[in-house]
Parts: structure tokens; sequence; C-alpha cells
RNA sequence: GGGGAAGUGUCGGAACUGGCAGACGAGCAUGACUUAGGAUCAUGUGCCGCGAGGCGUGCGGGUUCAAAUCCCGCCUUCCCCA
């Protein structure tokens, strides 16, 4: 029935039939499970989201991340492309021409995994995937442009992602070196990250222990991007993003020092130049302070100048040092682990001779795996230093010049105390050990240390020292102060302490006897930029030109000059895994590394492998692939087994949308652009770019990156591939209760063994036994529960019991008496990600048959923070349910009878009003991303329409109201909003209609509200007409009743009006 | 340890350049209509107080006529780096 009528055209049938009974239904309900199909079926039929370049409007580009087809689209999915969809359809109402493209990330491990352990080949088990993700995108109701659809799996997708490397290695962009890669020894072979597990660092197939080992691998140059990838001035990205690329970049400024190893430990056929050694430093103002060197276990020195009584210990540490992961190797909390290697180098600043040591600390490939060790200014080196003994000199003053004193008991006579005082120096008694008392003192300030000094040095008994840490840095014995200034002096120290006091016992340099006093803990190594000391000409450089006079002094002497160090590495492509694209290399003998003619690719991924749980690339095996002619000389050749990276693929995917699979078929040459360059230069670059916040550094970086790559081959003008971005948060599991289990069975010591259990699910707990707990039953709400425990809590506080099960053991439904086992058992849930094992999953597919994909995009927009996301709430969907069925019968049902009394007049000004205040709110959250408050802006207009239906029902207003209405939910609930505007009998289709606007004049109320502030506090509200002026407004303000109570007997100092808005009276 | 983000009712969350804290929902309460309701509609709902009024945006200070918002110090949580 159509229920759509003109003002007045109301006929008597249907009158009857709405108004005549009360609770008779006078519309069919809602059914959104009807609707959706219906028109998805309609729009894919007339091609309405076809994205046609049309050089009379302007294109807007918007991208989604494209998901990586796992098997099924989850909620997380949804939650990133339904609010992408909203905003891509908002640009395309408001007149733009929007592409916004979806596809698949389909190469990758998973679908190695599963062929290995189910026997399906990975092609099939992506492509299955692929249809099935396909159809649940389909019904969430998005506008995607399917022609344009790529999968990066296909030959005609890769054979362009080949394309690009050998454009790159044109570039020289790319190139292969020797490269430590995790590796399984009792797989023998190499794995991914990701297949790397846990802190012990253990294979994930077979868990015995992964050791790194070299393997001659491709790279990227990324580096060479570096300082232009720092550079986000062009792009309006999230800080966030920002801040993480620009510390994993990890720019710093400062020196390379020349070391040399001494002649005599260097091998006597070495060439002269093989004794140097580089080091980087952002420290070149520490170097007299550079005590000991420390070299990365896999530096190529190491073998060469280790002597033969160390090589034992340093082979073995070697060995050891390849197990451990990166993040442990350079943490600080962790002990600190090294060996020597017998061998000296002599520093450029000072000719000392200072040992080298072997430490895993230290990264080859981070830097140039060698740094010079400043114990007294780092906190690693000084840690090093310690363990091992090896000298601390400080040789930067503190910039607070903060000193401390401990003055042993007995050392000085009774009244020092009080000539600290008298001298203003603050001090704290307290115990010393088991010795007595003595006084904690800490000076600040060189003229307060100085006098310090002279005070000690008057008053020390004979047998004693003192010292000042921290700064000063002095020994005060009876006859003479001595500084700490090298090596040699902290031994003179040293020896002059041990014959006074036993109590120093062994320690090897003065710092590890202050070491053992906790008093000193925070003054014995500081890292701030201060003056120098300790450093022969340079002592009493200021901080702030300590660095830049050091390093041109080296660059004089030809010992160093500033150089600029990242953090970023080249990016590793290379992965022995099957499933990728192959890297279209191949090994001639006699022409050494040979590309793959352009004319030539795809090299295609061969289908007839075997996928052996070996744990190696199958294609190692594949003679058919292996085996290939050079294209030079037409010999032998061998192609590259390795594949590339699945984020090479993700890096220009924004392209591959704008002509899927180029020229597909026809041979190309180097000269031909991987994408049609006349839709290049229309859509591209991407203008909103959506997605998670987890590719920060990873895909984030690559894509840029690649864009820069393409900008110098020629391929793009544009420096940046994504002009906005903004990602989502994460959508969590829904907290749950636990189900109740009631347990018959037995004790068995402290645990409870189950013989027969009943299960009453957590949804039905009106109906749960009361807690339970005694010598043959334990029953209550179960907390946790793995293959063989359940804990149940037993009491209403807390109090948890264990109950042993059987792995798999059958257990009865309190309901039915159904099948089930305990793997079923539902336990308590905090909020935690969704995960398969924990049954706290929401399906979508479950989701859009209960409530319709509308409901879904709605709920998700309005239910959290985007940028933040958060717990799923299966209540909260509720309030959504409810608008949308409010919808749904604010248009299509007539009022009721009687309710049409009112100010007509009055109603339609709000009317109006509410209209274009809900198209100013949406337009501007939408556009700033704030899609929780869109929702509420509808629900508003819904309301507002609501509240003015009865009088304003079949008017002109009216329709405009619906009108507006159904243009601005088109956005959220485009099947709902469409299936409206259908049955009011407006031109198909609602998604074609431009977006609504708004006039500010209409947003102006005829009369104001004003609070009336008296001190601060809200005192009286005023009503006046909304263009009264200042003066009418105070005056106003002062006559009202309830603010003359607060002002009548007061002082008026000032009244203050802001924008109208108002009134502040502040009395005395 | 360093860097970043965030702390607002019972819950999710609003609040423009400092200007009425709690929009919009959920939940809860009361009522209406119902054989019934976990449907629908209406009303109420920050806390204390009978009331006038007072107190309220993690805690403690500060700036201001006015602070969730700005400044200083602290606490907690999350993320990244080490």
């Amino acid at each position: 029935m159509k229920i759509w009528l003109k003002k007045g055209s109301l006929p008597n049938c249907v009158k009857l039939a709405q108004f005549g009974k009360p609770g008779a239904r006078m519309v069919d309900p809602y059914h959104p499970q009807e609707i959706e199909p219906k028109w998805q079926a309609r729009w894919a039929d007339d091609q309405l989201y076809k994205a046609v370049i049309d050089p009379d409007k302007p294109k807007f580009y918007a991208l989604t991340m494209l998901p990586y087809p796992s098997g099924d689209i989850h909620i997380g999915h949804w939650y990133a492309m339904a609010p992408s969809d909203v905003r891509a359809r908002f640009k395309r109402m408001q007149g733009y021409n929007v592409l916004f493209p979806m596809g698949f990330d389909a190469f990758g491990l998973p679908a190695e995994n599963a062929a290995i352990q189910r026997g399906i080949h990975p092609k099939t088990w992506t492509l299955d995937n692929i249809s099935r993700e396909r159809e649940q995108l389909r019904t969430m109701g998005t506008m995607f442009d399917w022609d344009r659809e790529a999968i990066s799996c296909l030959p005609g997708y890769y054979r362009w992602s080949q394309w690009f490397f050998l454009k790159f290695y044109e570039m020289g962009l790319a190139y292969r070196k020797l490269s430590p890669v995790d590796y399984c020894t009792s797989c023998k072979t190499t794995l991914a990250r990701e297949q790397v597990v846990g802190e012990e660092r253990i294979c994930e197939r077979c868990g015995s222990p992964v050791i790194k080992k070299d393997l001659e691998q491709w790279f990227w140059r990324i580096t060479n991007y570096a300082d232009e990838l720092l550079d986000f001035s062009k792009i309006d990205w999230p800080d966030r993003i920002r801040l993480l690329q620009t510390n994993w970049i990890g720019r710093s400024e400062g020196a390379e020092v020349v070391f040399r190893v001494t002649p005599e430990d260097m091998p006597a056929d070495a060439e002269p130049d093989a004794g140097k050694l580089v080091v980087f430093t952002t420290r070149p103002d520490t170097l007299w302070g550079a005590t000991f060197m420390v070299l990365a276990p896999e530096h190529p020195l190491v073998d060469r100048i280790t002597k033969p009584d160390c090589r034992e210990a340093v082979e073995s540490y070697q060995h050891q040092a390849a197990r451990q992961s990166e993040i442990e190797r350079l943490s600080t909390e962790k002990e600190k682990t090294g060996v020597f290697t017998g061998a000296y180098a002599v520093n450029p600043v000072n000719d000392a001779r200072i040992p080298i040591w072997v430490a895993d600390y230290v990264m080859m490939g981070y830097g140039t795996g060698a740094i010079m060790g400043v114990p007294a200014h780092d906190e690693r080196d000084f840690a090093f230093a310690i363990k091992f003994g090896l000298p601390i000199i400080p040789v930067i003053e503190r910039p607070d010049h903060k000193g401390k004193s401990l003055v042993w008991p007995g050392s000085v006579p009774q009244d020092f105390a009080a000539r600290l005082r008298g001298a203003g120096i603050q001090f704290r008694a307290g115990p010393v050990a088991d010795v007595g008392e003595g006084l904690y003192v800490t000076l600040y300030g060189i003229d307060q240390i100085e006098r310090y000094i002279q005070l000690i040095s008057e008053c020390l008994r004979p047998g004693h020292w003192n010292e000042v840490v921290g700064s000063g840095w002095c020994f005060i014995f009876e006859d003479e102060v001595k500084r700490l200034e090298g090596p040699v002096t902290d031994q003179e120290i040293l020896a002059r302490c041990k014959a006074l006091c036993p109590l120093v016992g062994d320690s090897r340099t003065v710092m590890e006897m202050l070491d053992r006093c906790d008093f000193y803990a925070d003054v014995l190594f500081d890292t701030e930029y201060g003056a120098m000391i300790n450093s022969g000409p340079f002592s009493g450089t200021p901080g702030d030109e300590a660095v830049t006079r050091v390093t041109a002094w080296l660059s004089e002497r030809g010992v160093g000059e500033a150089a600029v160090n990242y953090r970023l590495r080249d990016w590793l492509i290379s992965r022995q895994r099957y499933w990728g694209a192959p890297i279209p290399i191949l090994y001639c003998e006699q022409c050494g590394t040979v590309p793959v003619p352009y004319e030539c690719l795809p090299v295609l991924l061969p289908d007839d492998v075997d996928f052996m749980p070996t744990g190696e690339s199958p294609l190692k095996y594949h003679d058919g692939f292996l085996n290939a002619t050079c294209p030079n000389c037409g010999g032998a050749a061998t192609r590259e087994s390795d594949t590339m990276d699945t984020f090479v693929c993700s890096s220009w995917y924004q392209y591959a949308y704008l002509s899927p699979y180029y020229l597909e078929g026809e041979p190309v040459t180097g000269e031909a652009t991987p994408w049609d360059l006349v839709e290049g230069a229309y859509w591209a670059p991407v203008d909103t770019y959506t997605g998670g916040a987890e590719h920060a550094v990873l895909h984030l970086l690559y894509t840029r990156f690649f864009t820069k790559a393409l900008r110098d081959a020629g391929l793009v003008d544009f420096d940046e591939p994504m002009l906005q971005l903004r990602n989502q948060g994460l959508i969590l599991g829904e907290p749950r209760s636990g189900d109740c289990v009631d347990v018959r069975g037995r004790w068995e010591g402290s645990a409870f063994r189950a013989e027969h259990i009943i299960l009453y699910s957590f949804e039905q707990q009106e109906i749960w036994p009361a807690p339970a707990r005694d010598d043959q039953r334990i029953c209550g709400e179960v907390m946790d529960r793995d293959e063989t425990t359940i804990k149940i809590r037993t009491t209403e506080g807390g109090g948890l019991t264990v109950v042993l099960v059987q792995e798999g053991m059958a257990v009865t439904l309190a309901d039915e008496g159904g099948e089930a086992t305990v793997a079923d058992i539902l336990y308590h849930l905090d909020v935690e990600k969704m995960s398969k094992s924990k049954k706290n999953v929401v399906a979508p597919d479950e989701l859009v048959a209960a409530y319709g994909a509308d409901t879904i995009r709605a709920y998700l927009m309005f239910g959290w923070r985007w940028e933040q996301g958060g717990p799923w709430d299966s209540q909260g969907i509720e309030g959504v349910v409810r608008w949308l069925n409010r919808v749904w019968n604010l248009v299509l049902e007539a009022p009721r009878p009687g309710d049409s009394a009112g100010e007509a007049d009055g109603d339609a000004r709000d009317l109006q009003r509410a209209l274009h205040l809900a198209i100013k709110r949406v337009t501007e959250d939408l556009e700033q991303f704030s899609f929780n408050t869109t929702i509420a802006r509808l629900m508003e207009l819904t309301n507002a329409l609501s509240k003015a239906k009865p009088t304003a029902w079949a008017t002109e207003l009216w329709e405009e109201g619906i009108g507006t209405l159904l243009r601005l939910l088109a956005l959220v609930a485009p099947h709902l909003a469409e299936e409206l505007w259908a049955r009011t009998d407006r031109p198909y289709s609602v998604h074609l209609q431009s977006w609504p606007t708004w006039d500010e004049a209409m947003l102006v109320e005829q009369t104001v509200e004003i609070p009336v502030q008296v001190n601060g506090r809200v005192r009286a509200r005023i009503t006046l007409p909304a263009e009264s002026d200042e003066a009418a407004i105070r005056q106003a303000a002062l006559a009202d009743p309830n603010v003359q109570r607060y002002v009548a007997d007061k002082e008026i100092v000032k009244i203050i009006v802001p924008r109208g808005q108002l009134v502040s009276i502040v009395v005395k």
C-alpha cells in the first residue's frame, strides 16, 4: 500500500483504516531484510556507483584500506569501511565526482599455512575467500565501484609489482646484500618475523630455537628518501602517525669519527686501512671520555682482531648473540654482556689506547656496527663499564652543577654539621651502613662545591677521605685534593682509597666503588649537554657550542666529519615464500645478476607445486620455475626463488584501481606505464585515506616511499600518495559474564574432579542455581576455563574453585539437554580483542540478518568516537533500531487524530530552524569525521519532525523536512532512505540528489534565553528578542527579581556581555 | 627511562575561538496502552538537601568576570620507542 498522500487528498477509506481503530498498524513494518537486497540489486543494475572521468566535475578520490582475504569480513572491516563510505557519499552528494574503489591484498602467509595444514592450494583458498568476502562486503551497502576491483595475487596485478621492481633496479633503488634473517635449524628454513614467537624466540611450527642466519636478500633504498619522508608539510595526516614515522626514521645529527685498531693488533698482511673503525656518535663532545670501544658480534673486523686466547670466548658469544631479538639486545633493563677481543684501538682525540670489546647491545646495520663507549654520559655504556671494570671518566659538566658527598661517620669533628649549616649547604643526617650516623650532602653550583671542598679539607680527620660526586668530581685526602681527570688519576685515587679503607674491596675503578653507594646513584652519569671538562684543549667549551667545535676540529684533522644517521634501514623485500610476487631476477653463471626483460613479465607463479611442511618455499624445488635462459648470453640461468614482501603490492594499489590489470595480455616495455595515465591525471592522488593506525610505520611509510620513487621515475607529478589520512580505532569484544555450571564430583586434594556437569548459559541468569561448594557439588559462574580446568566463582564475593575436567568431556544443558562439551562453556570476559577462541566475536553476517546493514552502519557511527573505538555493546544497538523504526513510521504513518492542536505558526518556525540547523551540523560534523555526533544530529532532526508532525503533516514544509531528512539519511542508511524516498513518490534515486544547503538566516531564533551570572553563578535566565542590543540585555538582566536579590545591596563592579550570549555581573 | 594520547553521570559519549557541563543514545524509574511485554508512547533521571541552596569534568594549585577547555605540579590508564 502506498501511503504518501498530498495534502487534502487523504481518501476516506484510508482515513478510516488509519484512524478508525487505535493500535491497528497503519503501514507495513520496516523490514530491512527485504528492502536492502532489493535496492542493492537495483543500484548494481543501474551502475549507480560507477566512477567515470568527468572533466566538468571536481574529482574526489576516497580510499579505505583494502582487506586481506582471511575468510570472513569481520566487524572491524565494517567499522573502518562504513563510515568511510558515508563520507564518500557525502562528497558525492556535494557535487564531487567520487572514486571509492575496493580490492584485496591477496598475497600472504595465512594462505600458505592453509595450504600446508589443510592441503588447499593458496590460490584456491585465497580466491574462494575473496568471492565470499566480496559478497559480504556487498551487503554493507557501500558505493564501491566494483568494476575497479583489483586483486594483488592475480598475474595482471603482480606483473606490475614486478615491473616496479625492474624499474627500481634500473634506478639503483634495488640492491642485493647479505643480511641476517631468522632461521630455524630444525625446519632448515628462514622464518618471517611474525613466525618467530615468544620471548624465547622459538619457531612457530616446531618450537625449536631460532637463530640469525645470513642470506643474500633484496633491499629497496627507502633510506634515499629518509629526509623527504620526514617532511609532512604537504599532507594532512594525524599527529600520531607523523610522530611515529618521524621516530621510526629516527634522524640524528652528529659526527662520524675514525678510530683505528692499534697496528700491533692487526694481522701482518692487513691492508693499510683495514683497521679503520668508523663510529657514528651524536655526542662528539664526549670523545675524551671514550674509554673503550664496542663492536657488534657480527662486525667483520671481530674475527681479524680477536687475540688467540680470547677467540673461544668471542666465538661462543657471537653464537649466543645470534639467538636474541633486537629488542632484547638493545634493552637498557637487561644485564649487560660482552667479551674482550684482546685488541685495542686508538682514540683519535687523545691517542689513548682503549680496549675493543664485543657486545650484543651494539647492532650491525645500525650506524656502523661499532660504537665508542662513553660510560660517564650514556646509560648503557655506564652499565657495561661497571660490569667489566672499565674506566669511567666524566668529560661533561652537569648543567645543573649538582654534586653529592657522603660524610663518613667519624671522618669529621662533631661541629661539622653546624659549619655546613653556617655555609648554607644542604644535608641530612642518616645512618651509613651499620657504621654510624653520617651526613648526606647535596651541593648546587660550582661556588658551593668549592666552598664545601675547602670546608672538608679543613676538617677531615687523618685516615679518612671524602669525595664530591656528580659535579666537581674530586677526592679530598688529608694532604691533597685529587681531581678525577682520566684513567690514570682514577687508578691513583682508587689505590689511596683502598689503602685507607678495606671496605673498598675489589672495586676496579673509582666509579665502581662509588656505584656501591645508593646515595650517588643519580649523579654517576649524566646524559645532558654541558660544558666540556677533562677534555684537553677543549676543557671549558660551553655545552651549546661543544658539538660544533669538536666536529669542526675533527674534520680539520681528518679524523672525522659531521654526519647524519637514521634509524630507518633499507626495506628488505625478499621473502622465502611461495605465495607472493616472484622477484624478476635471473642469476647467470656468465653474466651474473640479470633482470628479467620487461617483455617477459609477468614471471608467473607456478601452480603445480608441492606444499610440504618443510618450511621452505616450494619454488626452491620447482625445476620448471628455477631453470631459465639468460636473456643476455642465452646460457643457463637460475631464477630468484624469493618472492616480494606483500607490502610491495599494497604500496601502489591506489594506482592499480585507476585501471585494474592494465594492458593485461599485451607485452609491455620499460616505457609502458602501470596504469592508464589519463585516469591517473584525473583521479590521483588520493584525497582521503582511511584505515587502521596499526600500519603507521610499515604500509603508510612504504607507500609514501613508493610514490616518491614513482615521481622520480616520471610516473606521477606529485610527492605524496594520500593527501589526508584518518585512522579509526578498534572495536573490542563485549565484556560478558560467564556461564553457570553445576558440577557433581569429588575432591582431589585442593581441586575438585568433575564427574557430571550441568550448564546454565549466562543469558538465563534467572534460573541459575545458588552458588554452592560442598563435598559432592560445586556451583557458580565460570570465571576462566581451559582444556582441563574450569575456575568457578562459588561465593558472591569472589572465591574461585578449580574444577578438573576431562578434555572434551560432555556437559548437560540445563534447558533442553542438548549436546555440548566443556569447550563450549563460555567464561567471564573483560574487555579484550575479539578472538574466535574466546567466542567474543561479533559476526556481521548475523547482525545483517538480525538488524539489516543500515542499522549496523548507523550504530558503528554512533557508538564510539571513530578514531578511538571501544568494546562492542549489544544493548546499545537497540537505540539505533528504535530510531530507524521511528524514522520509518514518521515518514509513512499519518498522525493520530486529535493531535493537531497547537500553534502551527510557531511550530513551523521551530521546524524550519531545526531543519537548517541539522543540515549545518551534519555537514560540519561529517567534514571533520565526527560520525557519532552526525547521528545525534539526525536523531535530533527526527525528534523535531516527530514533534512537529501533528501540525505540519502534509504541508509543504513537512515535505521539505522529510525530503531533507531522507537526503541526510541517505549517507548513513542508504537502503532505508531510498525505500522511503520511493514510497513518498520522489524521483529515483535519493543517491543522485544533491546535498541540502542551509541558510544562516534560518538559524536565528526569534527569542533567546540568556543566563545571568552574578559572581560566576547562574542566578537567572532572561528571555529577550534575538536582536536585543547589549544595553537592553544589561537592563533586562538587572531588572530580573532574582538577580536583584543578589545585587541589591552590593556594589556592581562590572557587567560583561560577551557576544550577547550571557550576562556576567561582578559585585562586591 | 624517553615520547605521545587520554581521564566528564551507572555506561557509550556531547560541549565552537575560555561563556548555561552532561547534547544524542543506553540503562534505570514512574505512568499510559495492552491478555501479555524485553513492543510502543509519555515523563523523569549528575550528586547532596524537604527547601532555599550547595557541590560537581582524575587530584592539588594558578590565571580570569568566567576554566572540562589555558598555565604549573602530581596520580592513573593506554599506545609507541628504548
